[in-house]
DNA sequence: TTGACTACCATAAATTCCCATGTTATCCCA
DNA sequence: TGGGATAACATGGGAATTTATGGTAGTCAA
């Protein structure tokens, strides 16, 4: 499980420290990291090749030639596998660097299955979202009614 | 697993360089690669051969006198077991150069259990389009529900 | 003998690997 | 519980390797 967040430095090479936990994690199950670009947000997601494997043979189950079918192999363009150097550090690809607007600091942040790299200032402006959501609205039931469970 | 998004150079012998992580991953399975025409694109498809043997016993599946099969068929015929020279390069087919718009750059996209060589004009028109639906419509369900997870 | 194709050599640029260093966190014992 | 020793972590830099790509020589067939 990938859970705390963490602010590294990016060096010229594009080269950051993964947090140690979550390599901890890939390690111990001993998984390869995958860093592809989030559906839903302007953030790189990192997740386990096991987990790439299922969205890649759940392409298969779809109509080939389906709108689902499409922007799944776009993902997947738009995925790469990552080796860790000696130090645990990685290198972040330059289509990667550009969508999430990374320069010289990346925020970790771990989210259960996967995490998120954000640029400092995109993360700030999630945060501040969220915050605001959770006064306007309050905490969210329905994910407390399923934990009570 | 063939994964990420490269640009490369063909040149005038109709050469190109097809990316290491995609060679590695075919010595890895000690798989041969395979280049035809998409079934469904302006776009070369390159696979292993196993999958190769996938899709043909899927035509298999179809009644073998229909349209569709007559099709996938013709499709098929234009297939090509391809050599890789010392450095990793392979020479493109002219009836594939030419089916795809190829001249002097090629765009390859790893989808998964297998990947595309694009023209770079084909292949943007091809990611505004996916933009366009992830827009419109959101990103796939069953994925989402499984990132969040 | 010419043209096309293949195998091989060369090189610049990019990438990876490894060592060094400062800083932070952890441990252990008094 | 304090404080020093030790380990772990994040980060910088340079050397070595890999990659992409251009070129040339040899081979086979028409």
């Amino acid at each position: 499980m990938f859970l705390s967040t963490s602010h590294n430095k990016i060096d010229l090479k594009c080269r950051v420290s993964i947090p140690a936990s979550f390599r901890v994690n890939l390690e111990k199950s001993n998984e390869t990291l995958i860093l592809f670009k989030s559906l839903q947000f302007k953030c790189i997601e990192g997740t386990t090749s096991t987990r790439m494997q299922t969205y890649i043979d759940a392409i298969d189950e779809l109509d080939a030639l389906s709108d689902d079918a499409f922007l799944l192999r776009m993902m997947m363009a738009d995925s790469f596998e990552i080796k860790f150097d000696i130090n645990g550090r990685v290198v972040i690809p330059d289509i990667l660097m550009s969508f999430a607007d990374l320069s010289d600091k990346a925020v970790f942040m771990g989210i259960g299955q996967s995490f998120y790299i954000w640029s400092p200032a995109e993360y700030e402006s999630q945060y501040v979202k969220s915050q605001q959501i959770l006064r306007e609205k309050g905490p969210p039931k329905l994910i407390l009614k399923k934990l009570n469970k």
